[in-house]
DNA sequence: ACCTGAACACCGTTCAAGT
DNA sequence: ACCTGAACACCGTTCAAGT
């Protein structure tokens, strides 16, 4: 069964030069490109579905551009490297999980600070949990091109966020006495093993039920923010 | 430059049968066997050099074994896939983990149970931190065979001693208020994690100096310990 | 403009042949 | 017994050629 295929309609020859705009007035039909009409979205769908069954490691191009019907030179023409590719898959990843986040934060817009940072962590967790291949991605910074993307940025938005939180609860006495700071990076270093753990498959081997895997984390969480509390 | 290379003084054709104690008796000299009289050591060992420039995902048997000058097939007789080649090198890693957790209970061994364990975090955070290279590879478990190995039940035995201790901290009312599981489990990621976030390289991305890495960490094991104290 | 398909320099792994 | 070296089925990436 052959994919159905359409010619360009906006292609043409080099010395046929026109303006852009010319060519929108001229011919207003939306352009279904040559196969997919979308082959970014489809080699970047393709590829989140190839790391559910092999992990994120055992990706491949060819593997991937096999996937959405294309000939393995083709995803070149949307991502330069394969590593390009993974880090698309991981900007929407992080897109997602920042909305997670904010989310989170908008239910427990009353509550006291202190609890606004644990709705960061709980969202965390949540969004980890339930999906642990795009976790993974944004975790495998050996395959992806963390710092020459907007990941850094987006990731360090949320850092600030926190910080600030943190800082406020201590400011108003919610903290029982100690360095702010190293309440900060501890509550996210427990986040991220907890997550860790979950993906890395290391629940069962902690006595951990992974069905409850999530629930337990976020009572993890909560008796830490509780120790931490004055 | 060559290579020295001797034949196997041991090597006999196939028709040439004997038993090895015979074997053994008629000749005493130690096979310094074709090349390198030890070619799975010298294929572990260059497992190693190469992780640490290129990273465990990287690894290929075709450059360890050029690394080690033998032919491209000739890892094949000691390690059955590149899976067990790196799971070979991860048993190592775990013993010498093992090895400083034991050192370090040692020199504790006089304090009270919490301390105890915290020594136990201590020796894991100091030996991450000296060997990131051995540490990303017992935790690369999307590359190594876990389960198919004496690795997970060093793994148990870590976690059993650990365990015994939290509820030696607990039956003598060292410990605040709470679930004793969860403040191991707890303390556990917060280890894993502060490790992960290091050889990760998000040190720095959380304000964090890494030449202080250790330091600091240990610093955030201690104040989660006083948190957790009664 | 976007894709094909051949080509190049790599992989992991197998296996007959050499010593 | 242990290693070589060719072979097979894969990779990522490039690029001239097609539509």
């Amino acid at each position: 069964m052959y994919a159905m295929i359409t010619f360009d309609r906006n292609w043409q020859f080099p010395f046929m030069t026109k303006t852009r705009s010319s060519a929108q007035t001229e011919n207003a039909i939306p352009r279904h490109n040559y196969h997919h009409g979308d082959l970014r979205r489809a080699l970047l769908d393709a590829a989140v579905q190839f790391i559910e069954t092999h992990g994120v490691e055992a990706v491949s191009v060819r593997a991937v551009a096999k996937m959405a019907g294309v000939s393995p030179g083709a995803p070149f023409r949307h991502f330069a490297t394969r590593t390009a590719l993974l880090t698309a898959v991981a900007e929407e990843a992080l897109n997602r999980l920042a909305g997670a986040i904010t989310l989170s934060l908008q239910a427990a817009a009353e509550q006291n600070p202190l609890l606004q940072f644990r709705a960061i962590g709980v969202g965390f967790l949540r969004w980890a949990f339930a999906n642990p291949t795009h976790f993974q991605v944004i975790s495998a910074r050996a395959v992806i091109d963390f710092e020459g993307s907007p990941l850094r940025q987006r990731n360090d938005a949320i850092r600030t966020r926190m910080n600030a939180l943190m800082n406020e609860a201590a400011a108003t006495g919610l903290l029982r006495p100690g360095d702010v700071g190293r309440h900060q990076i501890a509550a996210r270093a427990l986040v991220y093993g907890l997550a860790r753990m979950y993906v890395d498959g290391q629940f069962p081997s902690w006595g951990l039920d992974e069905s409850k895997a999530l629930q337990e984390s976020i009572a993890i969480l909560d008796q830490f923010i509780a120790s931490i509390s004055a």
